[in-house]
DNA sequence: GAGCAGCCTTGAACGTGTTCAAGTAGTTCT
DNA sequence: AGAACTACTTGAACACGTTCAAGGCTGCTC
């Protein structure tokens, strides 16, 4: 089980740490998370209730470990579609579906953790200082699959494409865990449809009628980032 | 105080409901949602913990009050805009500025709520069914903006576009909700920047070239809705 | 006015996440 | 060996959101 566990941890606690992280994401696939309890949680680990937040100051904390545990996932499933794949679109889908798929179990689970992903103060929102490093490496992810395309664009576009792939990412999952369809073949439908339209906007992008929108874009980006 | 009751209530008890609306949002403002106890409001409305339980089901169901009131007093507050204005980017401006400014007050209490509104399974969910009728009313906002424009477009994108400044306004909350500059600056910084941008994707949506990306963006959204 | 019915109100009790003062055990220092 | 130090562990206690059995109040019927 990847862990990135603090490196100051007594083996012995590194051990205690990984049964209570092994714990809590079997309980939150069996039961989710509201009905996960952490003195169930603890009890499972084998280990006393308050010893859980000594290693997790609390129990959100524990999504934490779930986000490191996808991320690694979800970019070893990406692998034989970059490495077979040039046409951006193509490359996209396939990224995009490799995510869903790998989240598939964690349907229900998932839908209820976002909740907390979206409060700015909370560690877990995607946009917060702390997630940085996991956003960092899903950008890292979408630079590969814009740089290892054929698709033609602009240096500016270049530059900026990685983290709007990010944000399209973070919008096909917000629709994921809104999705009640059998399969949740609605989210894999809109993958199918919005990669080729994202492939052709990054297309279009050249033509020199969009050269000043796409400059502004361009500029508000750059704002927002700052 | 505007205020949907239900219609059923004895006036006697449509006050109570009241004071403990009034009780409820005024501890949201003063301590924020987390630190405000549903004791404390009960205890400010002068009714016992368990009488607050017999209006709402539950802390969370108090921020639908909270959506209909803001949403009430946006429509006003857009009012001098829309009837002035005739631009398409300006009127969006005005609108969006207009949220904001009236979100202004219950900044860091809006940010804690809006966790509870990222769960699909709350009914607070801008998603969920039971947020629908705020939805429609929003929307029905969003397509005066359009609609009293001077921009012209094709039917296609008329008709669709009311949906999309929906999801747009809903961006720019979501970015204000994470945003810590001072007065928010960043996130009027963002409508004044963004809103012209849209203004001319309206615009640019009529050429030849784009024609079948359009289409194909018409489509999907018909798709997303079904 | 007595009884009745249904809306409204109560506060104690439950289970939750979380805290913390008090320990234990392993390691290092003298 | 003993002492001190640190890393870890415990379970009782706290405050919270929420539930519920019990009771009151109001306006109606006869």
């Amino acid at each position: 089980m990847t862990s990135v566990a603090a490196p100051e941890l007594t083996p012995r606690a590194r051990q205690t740490r990984a049964a209570i992280v092994d714990a809590a994401l079997a309980l939150f696939r069996e039961r989710g998370y509201e009905a996960a309890t952490m003195r169930e949680i603890a009890s499972r680990a084998g280990v006393s209730t308050g010893n859980a937040y000594y290693y997790f100051g609390s129990k959100e904390e524990l999504i934490q470990e779930f986000y490191l545990i996808r991320h690694a996932e979800h970019l070893a499933a990406s692998r034989p579609v970059l490495d077979r794949e040039t046409e951006l679109g193509a490359r996209l889908r396939g990224t995009l579906r490799a995510l869903v798929d790998g989240l598939g179990p964690y349907h229900a689970f998932a839908a209820t953790f976002y909740k907390h992903a979206a409060e700015p103060s909370s560690p877990l929102s995607p946009f917060s200082a702390e997630s940085s490093p996991a956003r960092d490496a899903s950008t890292a992810l979408f630079r590969e699959v814009a740089d290892g395309s054929s698709a033609r664009m602009s240096q500016e576009v270049r530059d900026r494409l990685p983290e709007l792939l990010w944000l399209y990412s973070m919008g096909v999952i917000l629709y994921w865990v809104h999705d009640s369809s059998a399969g949740c073949a609605r989210t894999y439908h809109l993958i199918d449809v919005t990669a080729p339209v994202a492939a052709r906007l990054v297309a279009v992008s050249r033509l020199p009628v969009l050269r000043s929108t796409v400059g502004e874009i361009t500029r508000l980006i750059d704002d927002l980032r700052a």
